[in-house]
DNA sequence: AAGTTTATTAAACATTTGTTTAGTTTTAAA
DNA sequence: TTTAAAACTAAACAAATGTTTAATAAACTT
């Protein structure tokens, strides 16, 4: 198999589950079992390999709201119910993923990889923003506060996955349940959201 | 003035602005202007100084609900926007430290830390659980999901607490907007999650 | 004042860190 | 098949890491 493409996975693994500095490069090669000079020979440098991670595994987040939203066969309530489905499928898709985006967010680290995260975890976020204002224009929508609603969306999910023993405390589960990948829990979410969704945006 | 005080200020401000792994003892004992030693002295070693910062800085953060909310002579309404409004105060006192708490929560390090941390986030939010549960039962509030409500609430303070960049892209504000101090933000976050909790919640 | 604990220090220690070098093997083109 | 580029490797490098040691200074105790 491709050497380059097995390091990259390695390190989005060691990384998503021990951060940039709890990961050394002689792990990252050992576990793709290649040589550790091969990272400098593919990617230059640690940071430079870190960068290629997140592009790496950045795309699959994509979801690509913007056909859903303009289909006007839909409506408004049905749009949204949408959004909250795929914005959770999207966070639970790769809990660890987004722990590693954000820890390195609340760093003081390079400001231009801040800068390039930030971007990757608001894409999703702009064609919601269109939706929700559309949708208090058109009269649907009560005039709320668009941007502090979407954080409420988003951070509802993103608290949730804060960690595994953090969840269960907080649902009051006991240590054999897996909050990360219990199906009813993602659909006691989207329920929990829709209801509050509904009752802060519609009239 | 007392060193190991001193080793314990510079350590918080250290561990919060760059991370646990982020952090050496010798930049601490620079910060702190005393041998490196003296943390091994003092604390053991890196960890348990570690461990010590948390329980230190941890002691400001009780804001103590039970008082409010077992004062009688207050209607759900105006207990519900005490309880908002100390959330905000004490997520913005420090963003710095609950990144910190975040970070290593989300690592899969020492699950006994882990516990003492998630122990330390969740004890505030027992009295609100509690609060909640009586609304309901009262008939003041609606059937809602207390839970999730409540990861509701903090989560949407939290998610703006992320990072700078992050909340000024959501918000649509230009480099010089510092949102962790901003005045006007932290009301406006209060009016957006006081209407949000009233539709939520209220028949 | 003598003795004893506590506080503090400089230096050394043993690992681990990311990276580079200089060489070998493999692959592919001419 | 010769040649050149790409892929890969073992070993060494310099720097940084957390921790310990052995000694000294300061603060109490008797």
């Amino acid at each position: 198999m491709d050497k380059k493409e097995l390091i990259l996975q390695s390190a989005l693994a060691l990384f998503s589950a021990n951060g940039y500095k709890g990961t050394s490069v002689r792990d990252i090669a050992s576990a793709a079992e290649v040589n550790v000079a091969l990272i400098n020979y593919y990617f230059n440098s640690k940071e430079g390999l870190f960068e290629k991670v997140i592009e790496y595994r950045a795309s699959f987040l994509k979801t690509l709201f913007d056909d859903l939203l303009n289909n006007t066969s839909l409506s408004p309530i049905e749009k949204l119910d949408i959004i909250i489905e795929k914005t959770i499928e999207r966070k639970f898709s790769d809990p660890g993923f987004h722990h590693l985006l954000h820890r390195e967010l609340t760093l003081g680290r390079s400001s231009e990889l801040a800068d390039r995260i930030s971007d990757i975890l608001l894409q999703n976020l702009v064609p919601v923003k269109a939706f929700i204002k559309k949708g208090i224009a058109n009269g649907d929508f009560k005039e709320v506060d668009i941007e502090l609603t979407i954080t409420t969306l988003v951070g509802s999910i993103h608290y949730l996955l804060t960690s595994e023993i953090m969840a269960r405390k907080i649902l009051g589960k006991k240590a054999d349940f897996n909050p990360f990948t219990n199906k009813k829990l993602i659909q006691r979410l989207n329920e929990h959201l829709r209801q509050l969704m509904r009752a802060h945006l519609l009239k």
